[in-house]
DNA sequence: AATGAATGAGTCTTCATTCAT
DNA sequence: AATGAATGAAGACTCATTCAT
């Protein structure tokens, strides 16, 4: 077999295995006798286990990265609710073909290997700080309600990765792009507007 | 020493290093010598590796489900709104003071344990249950939008663990009473009006 | 078994594996069952098996130390020639009780570590140097003849290992200390005489 | 490439490897990239590690063999003390030619191979019988003191293998054959006349 | 004549667990 | 109630060797 493809073959199957066991349940024997091939061989493409697993993280924060645009305000673009709603979806897409990496994306590597976990905590950093600094441009806009800008953009990450593992990982199957643009669309209009209805109060 | 105490000393060193450096990465070594106790005491105690570790999650659980309380909508009760703030508020503080936990409550325990794992996933059913059916009510009673029922549970649990996640175990220390009233004030807050000034917005 | 005792079984079957088979034919396998322990008690006595070589090897460069005393020319001690045969016997009587270190001590441990190695080279260099200066300052009284002090030292360290391995490794089994003893005065007597007979030279 | 300039190559860069390394440290990998051919190729030419380390021993001692001559006490011929020279300038010249494969020379090959340590065995003990039949020749013609030939051949062979690896493998540098020589004279002149000055004795 | 992907037996090392004292 | 020496199954990783192309 052609080297580039065995070495998509070995991340795929490791893919599934760490995520669906987690990192510490799965061995390099899983690796390989899911892969069908013989243990030496997975040395020839990856150094040791934790690379393997290192470039799966890197590859597919690396293609979400790629799915996120900044929102331009400008004039004759898309409206601001829908380039949002687009990245979400653009996310969505890529996270439901992904669906095995998820379960490492959304809860850290913590204690898995500090390196790792620092890059996925900078991709978060970096997530939270776009969704922080928006709110402020919001605020100074006189958009945006006076609410704790550093609050509402860790509940709003916390939110979409919240929904993101209740519909990828549970029953729900987004196949249509149509489903999935409607839960994009149900999410950011939450933060949008709120829970209740015009005029409503809690008293 | 007296066994209850030793318990409960061998309980809390294994609290701190699986909080600090994970499951796997927390061997029974490390517990006795962080213990100062020898490797066969430890067996006297918890019959295995495992167990210490779901007995730390159960006691983590139990104790967060007694924090919860049913919010009553009845007359002379507080608000429904206080109500809120006092489970928000009760829970901030029990896991200030849980802190090592609170990395593994967070995360799940995808690949440690499926027994522990379905723990965890039942707790967190529940409370989105919980939420969930407290939206339809709302929705019933024509105080809450209608807005997805499910998704929003979600976002709300999502963004009640991330605002956990952030405070907690970064830059911020929740110290004073008053200061983590203030950031549970602010989360419901955020999803009971919505992060938009009335009146405005986004075409 | 007690620690101290069950360490220095494991040094001694160690010894006589990596004596008889060489260090890389030497598995941690081998030296366990050889010992008739578990595999995993070896790694309660020795982080790996370097350091299990490493150890042998200084515990006889150690003894091997204590054995040679420096040659006094003071008056009324032993004759200098005695003094000579004195440490040389002390040092074929340890080496004959350590025959399985001897191959390792003999050939240095090139191709195994680095940094035992080094500390063979050590080894032999302060003999070497101590040789040196005792001809040097031979000369200096004039009692050695005007040879190159350098190479004679080298003749005489290589003499002494050769005549070691010949006689340890092969058929001779130096028992009684009075053999070894005759086999000490032979060395010394033809670096001291010179193998040809007195007036005697080839032309 | 011509397949004998091949083997020659990858004999080459074997020798050097091994020499350098030792056997174990050297991979079948490390010889293949240092002369740049591909894995297979090696074992067209080699049937196995062992082998071409054999062949590169096997190929130093017939060398070695050809380059020592029987001394002829014949009348016209060369002085004996000169032939005994000779021999050792072209040993000498050799193995200066062939440094990388020194250290293997001189340390034997224990624990490496069985059949390889027999004929580095087999090699030495040659030479031992020539030292030592010559001893007793020589004692027979009066020439000679009444030493322990034995012990005496050993003590021939340790110091020529000694000083060779003092040269040949530290600062000095043996590049002109008069320096060659001049080594080669001075342990001939040290064993062929002791080291003290005539009439010296130490007490 | 050459390639280099694949193999798998073998090695070191870890660590949860047991048990005699 | 406590100890800590011992266990051995299991895992990561290496490398000489093979073979289809």
């Amino acid at each position: 077999m052609e080297p580039r493809e065995r070495r998509i073959q070995l991340l795929e199957h490791a893919a599934r295995l760490f995520g669906d066991r987690g990192y510490y349940n799965t061995s390099i024997s899983d690796i390989v006798s899911s892969a069908d091939v013989a243990r030496g061989t997975f040395y020839l493409y990856f150094p040791n286990k934790r690379k393997i697993f290192e470039e799966l993280v890197d590859s597919l924060l690396l293609r979400l990265t790629s799915c996120i645009e900044t929102v331009e305000v400008d004039g004759d673009a898309r409206s601001p609710k829908d380039q949002l709603v687009d990245n979400l979806v653009r996310v969505f897409v890529l996270l439901c073909e992904e669906r095995h990496m998820l379960s490492i994306l959304l809860r850290g590597a913590v204690g898995l290997d500090q390196e790792i976990d620092d890059k996925l905590q900078d991709f978060y950093r970096e997530i939270l700080e776009a969704i922080e600094s928006s709110l402020v441009l919001g605020q100074q806009m006189r958009l945006v309600r006076n609410v704790n800008a550093r609050m509402t953009a860790l509940a709003v990450l916390g939110a979409v990765k919240e929904t993101l593992h209740g519909l990828l990982n549970t029953e729900y199957s987004l196949e249509s792009e149509h489903e999935i643009r409607q839960h994009a669309v149900n999410i950011i209009d939450i933060f949008s507007v709120g829970v209740l209805l015009d005029g409503v109060t809690i008293p």
